[in-house]
DNA sequence: ACGACTTGTGCAATCGATTGTCCGTATTTT
DNA sequence: AAAATACGGACAATCGATTGCACAAGTCGT
């Protein structure tokens, strides 16, 4: 009992002089096994402590039950509880989860490609990471009908399903938010616009401007990179200017509280004399101060999907390739914008 | 050039008429190939587009150069960080890495060993679920000589190398911060007692007040599990006791988060009323309205470590199988404990 | 009672890469 | 120039589970 050196089906085979291939049939309750052979494999398989070799069996029917997630950072809150739902489902499904980390950096999301693939994943679920321009290492998975879901950053170039949240809602309820606080300059800190999200978070903007006859002013419209120092700047560069917004709408969280904090360091009051919206409902929004108002999106919900979607083009081949998931958005009402 | 289908080492063989165990060799560089022939083969290789199976590698060398890892829950910043240097490391060292969450339950906990001993990972990594009390399902790997590791929620019992942070220089800090700042009763909100991490932090915090000759109050000191919910009628229950302490040092940030809501809700001023220290620096800590004092612990640090420490075990299998490495912690002074 | 099925198992090939062993040719040694 | 060594590569077994096919024993119908 002290040391189990790894036992094979052989081992059961021979402990019940019969063949390695009944075991197999027997653990896997083929029905061209008795009853009586099945339990006798199955208690001598428990006696010896067999734990089947996963790699043999996967290099046999070349399907591993493993999907492969690729993430920017799985330390930021919105990753982490997609994951979380999609490991959730994944697993009640009879699948494990190989998750890979691009860092946001385009070398190492190919790296992750490549990894995955070595390891036969029966399907991947990836967000892009934010400076990735060239999506040749996903045709490893294309080339060879690997399904392949994208979520939140997607890629429109390569014909895959997809999950999003209603960014271009988001992007409209913030600033339709801001405007019945009756904000009359509305800026927007948005995120690099070779990714959707960020697209659609502008987009949802304008419609709103536009749907309240407010002129669209290009000065207030500036793209970053969403990062602390980032947003630091973009604050200072919007507030020291000629004509200062009296709001800002941030593509994400993170930026909105390098506002906050601006606007502290500075004798700026929000809401009154500045008032923010973010994007994301970090964990930490709530505790801001002034608590941040912004639009919630459920990772949770988004990993979930992504699963769902993922699953049923492993199960049934066939399915449409090309769809595109939608998941709603909430505006959080919070003190930031509380006039 | 649009459906590949999967090559293998035989298909170079073929293309190049040599025999597969050339090209095997010839692609990992084995000195017994000419070097015109390795160029043929990886030039071939190349041209085909081959990726090797990992699966097959593994079988047969059965070292999968994957590290598996168990932890409580993804989404809390502490292990999505430790993730982060294990990840890191492990990836330069040429590991991957696979993750599995027990959603901090003992049997999700046991699923996970099943799961990864079936993957033939190279060694383990893991931080135990809070409810777990039999550690059997451990046994699936020492009993077979497979390297593991924990980190964080180490478990005694079990003959293994361990990473922890000071928690006991992390209670005695914290203790002895609220001392010097003329707090007079130090109430302490414990987490599990079963589980070392919060044994110690309460261990600290009792070695503070004896070294400055406070009474130890049994009443002033309570177990919880820590959650928003615990740590709010922890609160109400300490606050509404006929001698209230001037002082709280609670085991997470989550509850001193409590804590702090539960004043605000009551008119308890902080620091003034109720000073306040929480444990971890989580990443909202900063922002809450009083800034929360705190002891800062390092998951990416601890995660590396431990991989450091488990990938030396994997390599020279002799070493030390049972060391301890305890990590340094840091007292983070800000508003909540500012009297 | 004999062919026709059904049932329960065993045999052997297979998945793809690795590796111990063997062999022919080229180079060096004495 | 014969013998010894080095070099480059091929053969075949192997890792552990799966699976198409073959086959023996048992059941049934006529």
């Amino acid at each position: 009992m002290k040391k189990e050196s790894n036992i094979t089906i052989h081992d059961i085979a021979k402990a019940l002089n019969i063949s390695g291939s009944t075991v197999s049939r027997a653990l896997n309750d083929n029905s061209r096994i008795s009853e009586k052979t099945k339990k006798a494999v199955r208690d001598m398989a428990k006696k010896l402590g067999y734990q089947p070799n996963a790699l043999a069996s996967n290099l046999r029917t070349s399907c591993t039950n493993t999907i492969g997630v690729i993430i920017p950072r799985i330390s930021r809150y919105f990753f982490s509880s997609a994951i979380t739902g999609i490991e959730e489902l994944a697993r009640t499904k009879g699948y494990n989860v190989i998750i890979c980390q691009s860092n946001d950096q385009e070398s190492r999301e190919a790296d992750c490609t490549q990894t995955l693939f070595a390891s036969r994943v029966d399907g991947v679920i990836s967000s892009i990471a934010i400076n990735t321009e060239n999506y040749d290492h996903y045709k490893t998975f294309t080339n060879r009908n690997i399904p392949l879901v994208f979520f939140d950053r997607v890629c429109d170039e390569l014909e895959t399903s997809q999950v999003v949240v209603d960014d271009f809602k988001g992007g409209f309820l913030a600033a339709e938010h801001l405007i019945s606080k009756g904000c009359k300059r509305i800026a927007h800190l948005g995120g690099p616009q070779h990714l959707n999200i960020y697209i659609n978070r502008l987009q949802g903007y304008l419609k709103a401007l536009r749907k309240h006859d407010f002129e669209i002013d290009e000065e207030l419209i500036i793209e970053s990179p969403l990062t602390r120092e980032a947003g630091m700047s973009c604050a200072k560069k919007l507030m020291e200017s000629a004509n200062p917004p009296d709001a800002i709408f941030a593509a994400n969280d993170t930026s909105a509280l390098s506002i906050i904090l601006y606007a502290k360091e500075n004798g700026i009051r929000i809401p009154e004399d500045l008032a923010i919206v973010g994007f994301s409902n970090e964990p930490f929004s709530e505790f801001l101060n002034p608590s941040l108002t912004t639009i919630e999106q459920s990772g949770f919900d988004v990993g979930t999907k992504a699963t769902e979607l993922l699953l049923d083009i492993i199960d049934n081949k066939t399915g449409n390739q090309q769809e595109t998931i939608v998941l709603p958005v909430k505006l959080i009402e919070r003190e930031s914008s509380n006039k």
